[in-house]
DNA sequence: CGAACGATTAGCT
DNA sequence: GCTAATCGTTCGA
């Protein structure tokens, strides 16, 4: 059995993510903060179904979704739910830990604790591309391993977006310095 | 085919 | 707190 279980709810994999330790070639540090997304959510980008897209969301769980945010940046996703469900979790914060040179050249003249605090500096402190999408998330060129440490999850609304802002599907480890923001 | 709109961020007030 | 940057997707005419 697969520790992080993939193939259930986007709800309940995204706060197992929390205090995990995420790299792409060998760059990364701990998961601090992510959001849940599902087909029946409207604020998902597979609510309107399968499109070119979104079809990663559509594929089997546990590979990587990239998509372009405000024609800017380039967002991780980790695919959940059964093939063909359109379910994930987007990655919007890490604790950087691997690779800190490489993070800190790819993102210029960032503090250390602004490296990884939101889904776009994610993007670009590890290098994501389009064209990591479909690639299993643990396997090379990526890495997640389990946490190795006891984590307090905290949850409530997800961050920039206008439909279902209520839903508290945004967890984070409590009072991490590195999150995209506090949690209320 | 034109226009509006983001699962955002950096820089300035 | 406010807004420009920047572009693929979506939606209305």
């Amino acid at each position: 059995m697969h520790p992080f279980r993939f193939e259930e709810d986007a709800w309940l994999v995204a706060p197992r993510l929390i205090g995990a330790i995420l790299t792409l070639d060998g760059v990364g540090g701990r998961i601090v903060e992510v959001e849940a997304y599902d087909r029946r959510d409207p604020a998902s980008h597979s609510f309107p179904g399968p499109t070119k897209r979104n079809a990663a969301m559509f594929g089997p769980p546990g590979r990587v979704y990239v998509y372009r945010s405000y024609g800017i940046h380039w967002c991780f996703n980790i695919v959940c739910r059964e093939e063909g469900h359109g379910a994930g979790v987007l990655i919007r914060a890490l604790e950087p830990l691997h690779g800190m040179e490489r993070m800190r050249a790819r993102r210029k003249l960032a503090a250390d604790r602004l490296l990884c605090a939101g889904p776009g500096r994610v993007g670009e402190a590890l290098g994501i591309e389009l064209g990591h999408t479909g690639m299993p998330v643990d396997a090379a060129p990526f890495g997640l391993r389990p946490s190795d440490v006891t984590v307090e999850v905290v949850s409530g609304p997800r961050i920039g977006i206008s439909r279902a802002a209520d839903v508290p599907w945004r967890f984070g480890l409590a009072g991490s310095r590195f999150l995209s923001r506090r949690f209320r």
